[in-house]
DNA sequence: TAATGTGAAGCCTTTCACAGCA
DNA sequence: TGCTGTGAAAGGCTTCACATTA
């Protein structure tokens, strides 16, 4: 029970199993066992259980997993037991979706503060937040701020990210690909859409004569 | 040079090489070789040749890869040699911003068609794009549409992923984790963004007492 | 010389089978 | 009986070293 080294993969895995979690409990599952949560989940049982077992043991034999614990404990690994304040860089279509999006408190996140270079932005809210100019970034240490996003055009995303490693921030989700990490001591997790829509088509079946 | 399986993580990893080759071949590079795409994206130059070689050898020993040749290879692999017309369905916020997302033009995407099912939204214009009810959507084949992208609130993703099934559309972007595939027939990639975030705050390194 | 392409080694991840426990 | 937790096997991916080619 003691590994040496925890899969990435395993790490990964984990928030998609406390959603899963999070959505049971609310339906009334007190204990869930990890066939249920496979099956609400679409994963294999064998699976969640090895990666839980890289944590410790968590469950009952015969029983399964206590939910409301089961949930504290995957909250205190992936340190999600407290709420981080988030800054978002960029507030164009993209970076404006981001901050209405709904999804981020369920995990504990409270994006607190959104910047921008156009000074006809600055000053306008977008829901509660009241965008800043980028110059304000500096001082997200003193505002106890230690996550970004960055939603800001390729071209501005070096500078972005440069300024963010600066200000101290702990961790980075970006939206664009277009910036060299340099001395990665924070952890930058990237989503690029259209990458991964790039690769969608290699998957459609051959073209057929036939009517489908 | 004939392998029997190629690995789904070389599949992911073309993209990333094309965008490379792209940039570099657009600032006037003729001739790539491995270490150069690997120094321009921050990765492994024995992973592109080993990823390329599993398509078949498409470089020249001492010279390196002509840029616009591997490019047009790398397109028919991914199937990205024709224009791909996609459909988007659920014009809230994230559903704008990917309508008006400008990378996807690189890859040969073509958003021709906007689906939402709130009446106050239908008839709008999202840049050259009118949305339509929903109840259109059965009309996609007719349409030569074949990949669509679903951008609703996850109550109503399981319904928008069987329509988009039913009117025989070839893959999925979902940016909703709501849905069960049933039998899974098509491709889907789903990017769930709170999820990524989620497993952020993990990396980040404990606590110091020493300010930093 | 400078680069590709690839067998083989090594590493990581998934899957399996089952011991052990409630 | 039903389910967890885990060692071991199997499978897949990455890294390496180097034969080969322009």
């Amino acid at each position: 029970m003691r590994y040496f080294k925890i899969p990435e993969e395993a790490v990964r895995r984990l928030p998609i199993y406390l959603r899963g979690l999070l959505s049971l409990s609310e339906q009334g599952h007190k204990n869930i066992s990890s066939k249920i949560l496979a099956g609400f989940l679409g994963v294999n049982h064998w699976q969640i259980r090895k990666d839980l077992s890289y944590f410790g043991g968590f469950g009952t034999p015969g029983t399964g997993y206590n939910s409301k614990k089961l949930i504290r404990q995957i909250r205190k690994i992936l340190k999600l037991n407290v709420v981080h304040n988030t800054a978002l860089v960029g507030v164009g279509n993209l970076g404006t979706a981001v901050l209405r999006y709904p999804g981020f408190e369920m995990f504990g996140f409270n994006i607190v503060a959104a910047f921008d270079n156009n000074p006809e932005k600055i000053g306008r809210r977008v829901g509660d937040i009241t965008i800043e100019d980028v110059s304000n970034l500096q001082a997200l240490r003193q505002r106890k701020i230690d996550l970004g996003i960055i939603t800001v055009p390729c071209e501005a995303a070096q500078e972005t990210f440069n300024k963010l490693i600066a200000a101290g921030i702990k961790g980075i989700l970006s939206f664009s690909p277009c910036y060299k990490t340099g001395r990665k001591k924070v952890k930058v997790i990237t989503i690029d859409i259209a990458i991964d829509l790039a690769r969608l088509p290699y998957y459609m079946p051959a073209r057929r004569i036939t009517k489908v």
